[in-house]
RNA sequence: GGGGCUGUAGCUCAGUUUGGUUAGAGUGCCGGUCUGUCACACCGGAGGUCGCGGGUUCGAGUCCCGUCAGCCCCGCCA
């Protein structure tokens, strides 16, 4: 476009450029009878013949532009005729408020047009391979077009609302931790690998044939450094990279906001950590958080819920039926107590209801997850059903009324087993039949900790203890003697945030006792030349005066999927992988030339 | 490593159960009409390796075997 024709500046010129005066998702009625530029992209195009509408799009929305023979030269209106979806077109025209009868009520810009009289063309789409404009989610791309197409995938509006919160919720915790006191300090991403469970990413060192870098799992060790260095209160947003199997809410890299501190305790960590999701949440998504949140010991939460990680949106608890239900003459709770096990249960409001095909469903789901299988009874009004129904006449029936609160229309679901085996399976079955009844406390947000983890626990195979969080954990109980002799009994000073049943954020006050450390270190089975070789800077700063220290690390991906809704962190995050870890975008991982290799001192395999 | 779902027009899907004439719809795209639309409307048109390979059959989008890709789950991920 050639010379300015309006006036220099906008109501709002904060955002005026070079090529524009305001955003068109923002040009508001102050701007009534003002020439205006914009510049954006062709949303959509409505051609009435005499009379052109054109929705122009750029990141904060979009405003109508009309094109009409009695403002616009007939070579423009030709001109405009020839648009197309996602065009990118610089305007320029008046703002006019829209006649009464085509006021837009659903577009926040809809009460105004821009009666265009200068039209820029300044670059053209291509036939569109997916939509950008008109999706809705039934008509949505599939994932695999969505991720090839990234770009035009990435301006849809919904997308950018994701990371316009995105922004929000990580400009909030940088705000409030950095009133806190807290300063961020960037650590390394070629680095070592640690002791922590997942499989490293590795870089081969070019100058240092054979040797590999590790891209970090998380920055524990480096933050851990820097409190020894005594920077009191670190933050980062952190990347982290996990060389495993990808889930709705897994990729191989992900940011977590990652935080530490020294010369603190539990509570002190919690509190920060509460104060950074209060206001991550209040500006993010616009919901006030009551903090502090509750606490629930992780014992309790398995006994309670089956995991440690409970959904309390779901009114519903765990009860041990063991007791009510043994000896009554039901072959498989009893052969279960003899073994050891117990049978526990939980009474789903409402879920007589259920059909017989729907608690088959819940019956396999049991099994899937470990369990021998579901067990259940119905409270109806002509009596009990199901396959326990002849054992609880009278009596087991009546303290099912009295001490678990079953009513009639209730369904008791029952699982026997171990405990790990009964709990896996009860969350399951509890999350499952909630979803099936509508018991899901709608649109609420379910804040816990859970706290006091064991420090270790027993391998699932080899029953040998192994970190239940990370080996720099500090236990509660500080004596080097009983972490050797019963290790499994100890608990940590470990918690985790959980939100409406998943976790979000994880942290524990860490070991800065050399004596405590290597009781740990030996329970894992490290040796001392061992310890040496994986983390031995760690241990070595901790001999120049360690200060107690502790922290935490918030999902940042998670987080804001939460937020905003998304059924997977892919939505949340810019240019993800599939769940093959491929970019189908870009096009990665790629193969590497054999000379390129050689450079790097590495020589491929034949393939098998 | 294992289990499941999906793959048909640029896109979203129907058709596959029970093999059979020319594989349909909506949307997008192209052309046309239209001065107040906003999912504009209306008329017309083009557009298909039924993911890929092999097999069974007179005949395969449909049945069988293999394979690739995407998604969900288990394992795995402190």
């Amino acid at each position: 476009m050639e010379e300015r024709s309006g006036p220099g500046v906008g109501p709002d010129d904060a955002l005026a450029t070079a090529w524009r005066d305001a955003r068109c998702g923002e040009l508001s009625e102050l701007w009534l009878d003002r020439r205006v530029r914009l510049a954006g992209w062709v949303h959509r195009v409505r051609d009435l013949g005499g009379v052109l509408f054109i929705d122009l799009r750029d990141r904060a929305g979009r405003v109508q532009l009309a094109f009409g023979s009695d403002w616009c030269a007939t070579e423009t209106l030709a001109q405009a005729r020839e648009l197309g979806s996602e065009d990118v077109i610089q305007v320029e025209g008046e703002v006019l408020r829209r006649p009464p009868e085509a006021l837009n009520p659903d577009l926040p810009t809809g009460g105004v047009e821009v009666h265009v009289d200068r039209l820029n063309v300044i670059s053209r789409s291509a036939p569109l391979p997916i939509l950008v404009a008109g999706l809705t989610e039934d008509t949505l791309p599939s994932e695999e077009l969505r991720l090839r197409h990234r770009v035009l995938d990435l301006r849809r509006p919904e997308m950018i609302h994701n990371f316009e919160v995105r922004h929000a919720a990580v400009a909030a915790a940088r705000e409030a931790l950095s009133e806190e006191g807290f300063i961020e300090v960037e650590t390394p991403l070629l680095t070592r690998r640690t002791p922590e469970g997942a499989r490293d990413y590795l870089v081969p060192s070019r100058v240092n044939p054979g040797e590999f870098y590790a891209l970090p799992q998380s920055p524990q060790l480096y933050k851990q450094l820097l409190m020894v260095a005594g920077y009191d209160r670190y933050f980062q947003l952190a990347r982290c990279l996990r060389d495993e199997d990808l889930r709705a809410d897994r990729q191989p890299e992900f940011t977590q906001i990652d935080v530490e501190m020294a010369f603190v305790d539990v509570d002190d960590v919690l509190g920060v950590c509460e104060r950074m999701l209060k206001r991550m949440w209040s500006r993010a998504a616009g919901v006030e958080l009551e903090v502090p949140f509750p606490r629930l010991s992780y014992g309790e939460a398995l006994e309670r819920y089956g995991t440690d990680k409970p959904d309390l949106r779901i009114p519903w608890k765990l009860v041990d039926l063991t007791g009510l239900l043994s000896g009554i003459g039901f072959g498989i709770f009893d052969r279960t107590v003899e073994e050891g096990g117990r049978v526990r249960g939980f009474v789903a409001r409402g879920g007589a209801a259920l059909s017989r095909g729907a608690i088959a469903t819940l019956d396999e789901l049991a099994r899937e997850v470990g369990a021998k299988g579901a067990m259940w009874l119905k409270a109806r009004a002509e009596g009990w059903s199901g396959p326990l129904a002849k054992y609880v006449g009278g009596e087991v029936g009546g303290a099912l009324h009295s001490e678990h609160g079953m009513e009639e229309g209730d369904l008791l679901l029952m699982v026997a087993g171990p405990d790990p085996e009964t709990g896996r399976a009860l969350d399951a079955l509890r999350r499952e039949a909630a979803a099936r009844l509508g018991a899901l406390e709608e649109g609420a947000h379910r804040w816990l900790w859970v706290v006091d983890f064991p420090l270790f626990q027993a391998d699932a195979g080899s029953g040998t203890p192994i970190a239940a969080h990370h080996p720099f954990t500090m236990p509660v109980e500080a004596e080097p003697e009983r972490i050797r002799e019963s290790p499994l009994e100890i608990i940590a000073n470990a918690y985790d945030v959980v939100y409406n049943g998943v976790e979000l954020a994880s942290g524990s006050i860490r070991c800065h006792d050399p004596e405590i450390q290597r009781a740990i270190l030996e329970v894992l089975g490290f040796t001392r030349k061992e310890a040496e070789d994986r983390f031995g800077f760690l241990l070595e700063a901790f001999r120049y005066g360690a200060p107690p220290h502790g922290g935490y690390a918030l999902g940042l991906d998670r987080t804001v999927a939460m937020m905003v809704g998304a059924p997977s962190i892919r939505d949340v995050i810019a240019f993800p992988k599939t769940t093959a870890a491929r970019g189908l975008m870009e096009g990665t991982p790629s193969h590497v030339e054999p000379d390129d290799l050689a450079g790097l001192h590495i020589q491929l395999c034949e393939d098998d």
